[in-house]
DNA sequence: TGTACATCAGTGAACGCGCGTTCACTGATGTAC
DNA sequence: TGTACATCAGTGAACGCGCGTTCACTGATGTAC
């Protein structure tokens, strides 16, 4: 029962992949078709009902596999960062990793705010998660271990927004175009940021 | 000849309220049909070509005036701000306007990301212009004055983006539901920011 | 003011097309004995 | 190991439907005289 379970999971995947490419040469995943999708990963339109009941259900697949990769990434951009990396080498580091992978974050980017409901609500949640971690990490370090919950959380929101919008920036140009301007406005607003925290911080935890 | 001419640019209105109302209900620009727009306007399919060539050219308008509306919301809320009000008030007062009026705005931050790479482009244009016009305005107070311009241009770009982000959350949420805890977590995000400005204008002015 | 003509926003029929979905099928893969 | 049967990913024909776009039209509004 493996080959056949494989060859299953490879099919889904070039479903998934097909639908990746698509949305980024044309305009997004509510303008794509089922019939185009499957074109596209090489498969006759009745096979896509083996592995998707409708193509709003391969977009919550492709949102939860996006955000799945979205973590592993922010996991070891942090990792990186309690390794005593400054600002600079985290964002590098994640830069790194939208260029490498840009579909999927172009997904996220767009259908964050454009997508279907039960896609922009899945990618809502993960998006609160991804917030909450970062501020458990935040709590971590001496200079805003004093802050309340709420404050961190807001902290952290701040961040994570800044760093989307780079992303958004980065995959709205061209794969080859020069990107060291966006990155460097990004990396100075997250020091901004973390400056405007120092001063926050004594002032709350007082 | 105004009395025809002002029912056309009746009928154009009646076009655009109908594509934004269908795209608050559905799956944003890119789902709309031409006939299903005309049908939400009481307007035969064939009536749409009088006011609009095609589908796009519609975006491209909704693109416009949103930002159009937009850009007097900002300035009325900027006026104010220079009126000695603190953060607290400008917040409140923008959102004030985004419940007033959502359909525009809701048009702007779903399909800024997620829509037709002309509609795309038109609002980043837009947005490029407002930041622009923010920076102007923060370089006129004394705390910002030394500042070159690039720092300027990325505060106000950090600014707005916070601002963004907000609108987004309160037009995901149902028009009655209670969005103080959103509003306030940006007017913190916004009090940090400028902390983070105070600490950064010193240190870069010296 | 009245008349004859021009303009043009909105109509309605018609077209070919790609769409999502159904259904019965094929044949390779997997299982039982 | 070999055989008979079950599973099920992928096929291909067919359907009814809404789509964008064309065309010739109607009749109210506007203009010239």
């Amino acid at each position: 029962m493996a080959l056949r379970e494989e060859k299953k999971l490879q099919t889904r995947q070039a479903l998934m992949d097909a639908a990746l490419t698509l949305m980024h040469e044309g305009a997004g995943f509510s303008g794509l078709s089922l019939r185009e999708v499957s074109r596209q990963a090489g498969l006759v339109p009745t096979g896509f009902y083996r592995h998707f009941s409708d193509l709003d259900s391969l977009g919550e697949a492709l949102a939860i596999e996006a955000c799945h990769q979205l973590r592993v990434i922010m996991r070891q951009v942090r990792q990186q960062a309690q390794g005593g990396a400054a600002i600079t080498e985290s964002v590098a580091a994640l830069v790194g990793f939208i260029r490498h992978n840009p579909l999927y974050f172009e997904f996220l980017a767009r259908e964050r705010a454009g997508g279907p409901p039960k896609v922009r609500e899945t990618i809502h949640l993960e998006m609160r998660q991804f917030v909450a971690e970062l501020a458990d990490d935040l709590a971590q370090w001496p200079t805003y271990a004093g802050l309340p919950h709420d404050d961190l959380s807001m902290l952290a929101d701040l961040v994570v927004n800044t760093v989307i919008h780079l992303a958004l920036d980065l995959l709205a140009l061209p794969f080859d175009a020069p990107d060291v301007e966006h990155i460097e406005r990004c990396t100075k607003q997250l020091r901004l940021i973390m400056l405007g925290a120092q001063a926050w911080a004594p002032e709350k935890g007082a």
